[in-house]
This record gives structure tokens, C-alpha cells and sequence, in this order.
DNA sequence: ATACAAGTTGACGTGCACGTAAAGAAAACG
DNA sequence: CGTTTTCTTTACGTGCACGTCAACTTGTAT
């Protein structure tokens, strides 16, 4: 398994994120990096994960949200309990995200009826003006 | 034009945020509610604006990213400078939401996938305890 | 007239997601 | 060896979006 532990930053240059970013979610039990004496050494894992909270902060979702989540795609050595449990949480997200798309659709739909209606008025502005 | 003028509490309930939202929001120059005497009368610009509002934060907005926003959804008075320079923000702010949809479609799969995942696995371990 | 509900303006408090500055350890370089 | 860079912990600061009092006016009911 070529795990390729990567420093800190390298793992803030690949994800575009500050160190204070990295450590914050560490203490928030997002990421574990592995510890080389003092220093954090970033696994495959971490990298998964990162992209994974990265996207969810995309959506709007919270980071204890977000974690909940993580749990789900990386099981480890959960319960049955506590898999289940896991598992409705991500049901109850997926709604959520399904329902989120078709307002999103909508929102654009409208935007992009605006984004006309500004343009033919800046048209019609523009051409009072030369005319004027 | 039946402008219909509600109250904070009327306002509150249609939308289910509290008072305080909307006297900040007020603040914010979101909303611009007529003043009889002290109290507060919300008009169809309000209500408009406000649902504009909420949908806006379910996508991760900021407020003010939203306050740009709704004055190209209600251009009243604008100059045609400050009307193209809305329009602009509009156009990269509808970019931003296509690429949200994308990500968002890609994120649903994703965790369509791991829920199946979830189902077997459960499955499989609830066959186990059957078994033991 | 008075009690009470509903609304108002400050002003301070709160949770989240980090930013930032201070002080020290540890590896890398000349 | 000393110096510079990189990383560390600790801790206080910040911006956003409100929550939560306190003190006050205003309309409504009894």
C-alpha cells in the first residue's frame, strides 16, 4: 500500500487550505494525520477525506455535519448499531442534497431569466443614451 | 396593487425566521419594511426578497453576496453603470451555481453509491449475528 | 385607568470557522 | 557551530449571523 504520507505543507499547497485549516480539523476528529515525532504526516486517507470535507463546505453543510458524513465513507471498524444509525443519517443527507438540487435548479432557472431581462435593459438604457 | 402591508409577527410565521432576523436583515439593507409610527409593515417587495433571501442562504451565500444579487432581481432606480456592474456579478454568480450543480450531482452519486454500500454491509453483518 | 401583550431600540453574548501573534522545538543550510 | 526555515502548541482575536436580555413606547382588553 503506498500510502505516501505527505507533510503539512504539501497537503496545504495540493488542497489550497492554511495549516491553521488542517489542525483545526484535526482537533475537530476530521483528519488524524500520523505523528513523526511532533509533525502531522498527511495519509491517503486524510487526502480522501479532505477532499470529501472540502466539498461538503462547498454545499453549505457544517463541519460536524460533514463528519457524520465522513463516517459513512470510511466505516473502519464501526458497529452494527452504530453503522445503522450512520446509515440514516446519510439517507436523511441524501434527501437533503436531492431536495437542495431541485431548488438550485429553480434558482438558476431564474437567475437566468433575470440575467436576460438585465440585458435587454441594459440595451435599451444604452441606446436612450445614444440617442440622447 | 394590492400590496397587502403584514406585521413582524405575520411575517415571522409565513416564514418561519424570528423578528430578530428580520430587524437585522432590515439592517443589512436586505429589506426595507414601511415604518407606521415605530412598528414595522412588511410589503410584496419584502416577502419577495425574503424568500429570495432564504433560498439564497440554503445555498452556502453570504448576505451580502446576497444583497448584490437582489438588487438585479429588483433594479427600481439604478443607474445603467451600476446596472451593468450588477449584471456582471450576476453572470459570475450563475457560473458559480452551475458548478455547484455539477458538484452536487457528482457528490449525490457518490453517496447513492456508498449507501448501497452501506445496505450490504449491514445486511451482511446483520446475517452474521443471525448465524452466531 | 390599568394591566398586558406586542413591538421597538440598544447593547452585549454566542457558535462557527478559522486568522494571527507569541514562544519554543527541530531539521536544514552554510 | 550559529542561523534560518519549518513546524509546533497555546491563546487570544475576528467576521458573520444571529440570540438574548434590558428598558421603553404603543396599542388592546378589561
Amino acid at each position: 500500500m503506498t500510502d505516501e504520507l505527505i507533510g503539512i505543507r504539501e497537503m496545504c499547497d495540493a488542497f489550497d487550505v492554511t495549516p491553521r485549516t488542517l489542525r483545526f480539523y484535526e482537533t475537530k476528529e476530521l483528519l488524524s494525520p500520523v505523528r513523526i515525532g511532533q509533525k502531522r504526516l498527511f495519509t491517503r486517507r486524510d487526502r480522501a477525506r479532505l477532499k470529501l470535507i472540502l466539498r461538503g463546505k462547498r454545499f453549505g453543510f457544517s463541519l460536524e455535519e460533514i463528519r457524520q458524513l465522513l463516517d459513512l465513507y470510511d466505516p473502519r471498524d464501526q458497529q452494527l448499531t452504530q453503522l445503522k444509525k450512520t446509515y440514516e443519517i446519510a439517507k436523511a443527507r441524501l434527501a437533503d442534497m436531492v431536495a437542495r438540487r431541485e431548488a438550485l435548479d429553480e434558482a438558476i432557472e431564474d437567475l437566468e431569466d433575470q440575467l436576460k431581462w438585465g440585458e435587454e435593459t441594459i440595451n435599451s438604457l444604452t441606446q436612450k443614451q445614444k440617442s440622447a
